[in-house]
DNA sequence: AGCACGCCGACT
DNA sequence: GTCGGCGTGCTC
């Protein structure tokens, strides 16, 4: 009989296709398959399913051959896209994109090359453009369509390419690209037997006047253990090598041109090897101890428990208990991140006790390395710890036994774009009940959503009150910025006591750290003159100027342009910068300080993994003394020498008009306050707002998560909000505006019809324009009662009535965000 | 998501 | 006429 399989494809269409399975095949669920698709291009897809059922309607196309003879994605990862497909109302292929690096989904390229059995039999049957392309193709070779592209200039290639095709003058292929390279390292060793003494006598004469390669012998000796060895292979890194000799790789190119070395790539797996001496998690304490009890008690009643712990009072080393334990049973342990959480000081402490069981998933990694740790864990059946951020929720785990999602809070664990538009910690906790886990939740600042959950008994909560060596919470001082500036106490954003606080705990010897929410120079430039406002020709922004390369930068879709040196629309030299970003706050802090080293992070300086963690070291060893920088200096890291943390402006923070303005505001100034103090001093927060009577101020000062969330919750029930109803956001795009204004009002009544007033909108953005593409929001608001399968379903079928009510919906993009931060 | 096809306006 | 732009529909 033949056998069908039914395959996902990482396009965002709904559903699956069917191919029939080649009789010299065999694949079961979860192994991957090449497929043809549409007239040329091959995928990766996944099987779901195989059964006998040929499908009608149209030609069923084969299989090209099958990837795997055991599984990728086992159970319960399938289970899990559904999940997310359903619940975040995506296709399981945009989840299955997400999912799976690209090194192991290989896809096929177009490449043409000039036929040669083609001659053309009379002058001017090619035009002009078809013969320039025809001769760079046989210039170059093969090569594909976007090169041609690229190369000549010409738009529609395409076109010419296919009428080519057809007179015969080229041929297309398709190549299957795997972009998956295994790590090699070269390595070198001798070209004698490992006990042919005389052989060694021989180099020896060899490299008799060659005073460095002579050294280099030596070196490779010492270093390889030539003579002690019992290998039969003695090598040696070329790295290490040259390292231990301090010569350079020409003496060892000579040398090898001499005969002396062999040198060749060996492949390695990117884990290295633990020569680690491992150490124990450390000693809790007393406190510490006991929430470690709780935690295991908790954990009888509930699959989710929340630990609720103040900066500083040693979550991680519970953490790495609970993890010891869980290793020790068997059983694999996810710990997840916010991504710029990742840093060297976490992985280093965890390095330390877990060695080489430890898997770091980060997104700065190469794919390369993804793919090595998804091979790792599919073949490795060892219990091991994941240390990674959202996406690694996606991993081939086989048995967990524990997930942790630390700094549960963080927004950056809700992906934005493109779908899935998944939150992690909460796809973590569905992942962890499949695997029959435990979750921990952790976090000095919990969600809203999280502690109400919490406290209704939903989940577990255990309480850490006290910080790690009994070090106080900073005392928080507040500087109405109002008041300074009428009595000429402020400097740009700077107030008289700030710099004068400033001041003395440098000449102290401590640290500063100032945090301001932007990055940039400005967020604004103005014309004094004429008020005229550069804006981004794509997106309905106003373009924030760096400094450095004298650019104004769009922060949406990163367009960039040169600061005119007059204004463009009356001719005059009066543009002016207005409003602080990090950038301008480190500039005005060196002209205060000179003598101090100033370091900045933000987005722009930490572009690279190395960039990130030199900025964190400089700190944290003291060769620079202020740190200035966004929301990134608030996650994760943990500094001894900070007497001062300055809040340049949390105006920005509490007057964001939005639902969650107040949580972000406390969760942000909370965790930058965390990073003052030492272990014998009180650190001190200098929080600079024009509205100290806002009552976030009042709970950030007493240290007081628990008023916060009493006052907060108060306003979530009164308006609605979660956690006391469910969100959705409905997004439409199209390149005009008035289309999809028409389409959003249209679409929000038809909607209106069935939920009546839970339908908000539509409303245009705040960036009501990106990229070109005009946006309109309709946001649906749901009891927490309603069944979401209902509310999806009456979505689609919403959907598709508009689809045939107005065909210019058709060409308007839609997306969902459910659950959106 | 690609990619082809087909329609339409703007050039030589 | 051809070129190039863009909307539309399909892919097992």
């Amino acid at each position: 009989m033949d056998l069908f399989a039914e395959v996902l494809l990482p396009l965002p269409v709904q559903g699956t296709f069917t191919y029939q399975l080649p009789p010299t095949e065999t694949v079961s669920v979860g192994c991957r398959v090449l497929v043809p698709f549409g007239r040329k291009k091959i995928y990766t897809g996944i099987v779901v399913m195989v059964h006998g059922v040929k499908p009608t309607g149209y030609e069923v196309k084969e299989i090209i051959s099958a990837l795997d003879d055991k599984p990728i994605v086992r159970h319960p990862q399938l289970k899990m896209w559904q999940w997310i497909a359903d619940y975040y109302l995506c296709s399981q292929g945009d989840v299955y994109k997400a999912a799976v690096p690209s090194g192991l989904k290989v896809e096929s390229e177009t490449e043409i090359s000039v036929n040669p059995d083609f001659e053309e039999s009379e002058p001017g049957q090619l035009s002009d453009r078809e013969r320039v392309v025809l001769d760079f193709t046989a210039q170059r070779g093969r090569l594909r369509v976007d090169e041609i592209t690229h190369a000549t200039g010409f738009k529609a290639v395409e076109g010419i390419v296919s009428r080519l095709l057809d007179k015969e003058a080229i041929v297309i292929a398709e190549r299957v690209v795997d972009n998956y390279r295994p790590k090699t390292v070269t390595m070198v060793t001798l070209t004698i037997d490992r006990h042919d003494e005389n052989g060694l006598h021989r180099l020896f004469d060899d490299v008799r006047r060659a005073k460095k390669q002579e050294q280099l012998l030596l070196a490779y000796l010492d270093a390889s253990h030539w003579l002690q060895s019992n290998h039969e292979l003695v090598e040696v890194s070329k790295e290490q090598l040259l390292e231990r000799s301090g010569l350079t790789a020409p003496v060892l190119a000579a040398a090898r041109q001499k005969g002396i070395f062999k040198i060749y790539k060996k492949e390695v797996n990117r884990f290295g090897n633990s020569l680690l001496q491992l150490e124990n998690p450390p000693t809790l304490t007393a406190e510490q101890d006991t929430a470690m009890r709780e935690i295991s008690e908790s954990f009888k009643e509930h699959n989710i428990t929340l630990l609720h712990g103040v900066t500083s009072s040693g979550k991680t080393s519970i953490y790495m208990h609970l993890i010891a334990d869980t290793l020790g049973k068997g059983k694999q342990v996810l710990y997840l991140v916010p991504e710029i959480a990742l840093t060297t000081q976490l992985t280093r402490r965890m390095r330390a006790v877990f060695g080489n069981r430890m898997l770091i998933y980060h997104s700065k990694f190469s794919d390369n390395e993804r793919v090595d740790i998804w091979k790792k864990l599919l073949t490795n059946g060892e219990p091991c710890l994941v240390i990674g951020v959202r996406s690694s929720v996606f991993l081939p785990y086989a048995n967990l036994g524990l997930v942790i999602v630390d700094e549960e809070h963080d927004t950056s664990y809700k992906q934005q774009d493109p779908a899935p538009r998944y939150n992690g910690r909460d796809v973590a906790t569905v992942l962890a009940s499949m695997h029959g886990a435990k979750t921990l939740l952790g976090s000095a600042t919990p969600a809203i959503e999280t502690y109400h959950k919490a406290l209704t008994g939903r989940y577990g909560l255990v309480t850490l009150t006290k910080r790690y060596k009994d070090i106080e919470l900073p005392s928080v001082e507040v500087i109405d910025t109002l008041k300074a500036r009428k009595k000429w106490e402020m400097d740009g954003l700077f107030s008289e006591q700030l710099v004068a606080e400033c001041r003395k705990a440098l000449k102290d010897g401590e640290q500063v750290i100032l945090f301001q929410n932007r990055r940039g120079f400005a967020p604004l430039v103005r014309c004094k003159e004429c008020a005229w406002v550069p804006t981004c020709e794509n997106c309905d922004v106003s373009l924030t100027y760096h400094k450095r390369g004298n650019a104004l930068t769009c922060h949406y879709c990163g367009h960039t342009i040169t600061l005119p040196p007059v204004c463009p629309q009356c001719g005059l030299p009066g543009i002016e910068v207005l409003g602080y970003g990090t950038e301008r706050i480190e500039d005005d802090i060196d002209s205060k300080f000179p003598d101090e080293k100033i370091s900045r992070m933000d987005l722009d300086t930490t572009r690279s993994k190395s960039a990130y963690d030199r900025i964190i070291d400089e700190f944290s060893s003291r060769k620079t003394h202020i740190l200035v920088g966004t929301q990134m200096v608030t996650k994760g890291l943990d500094f001894d020498g900070v007497s001062i943390v300055g809040i340049l402006n949390a105006d920005t923070m509490i007057r964001f008009p939005d639902f969650r303005s107040s949580e972000r505001a406390f969760n942000m100034m909370e965790q930058v306050a965390g990073r003052a103090g030492r272990a014998h001093k009180r650190g001190k927060v200098l929080l600079q707002t024009s509205e100290p009577s806002h009552p976030v101020i009042a709970h950030v000062m007493a240290h007081d998560y628990v008023a916060f969330y009493n006052d907060e919750i108060a306003e979530r029930e009164r308006y609605g909000y979660p956690p006391f109803t469910k969100i959705i956001h409905i997004f439409l795009r199209h390149r005009q505006d008035d289309v999809v204004n028409e389409m959003a009002v249209r679409f929000s009544n038809l909607l209106r019809q069935v939920f009546g007033n839970r339908v908000l909108g539509p409303e245009a953005p705040m960036v009501a324009r990106v990229q070109n593409m005009y946006i309109r929001q309709i946001v649906l608001k749901m009891e927490l009662q309603a069944s979401m399968t209902k509310v999806k379903k009456i979505l689609r079928e919403r959907y598709e009535q508009m689809l045939t009510l107005d065909g210019r919906m058709k060409t308007v993009r839609l997306h969902y965000d459910v659950d959106p931060v």
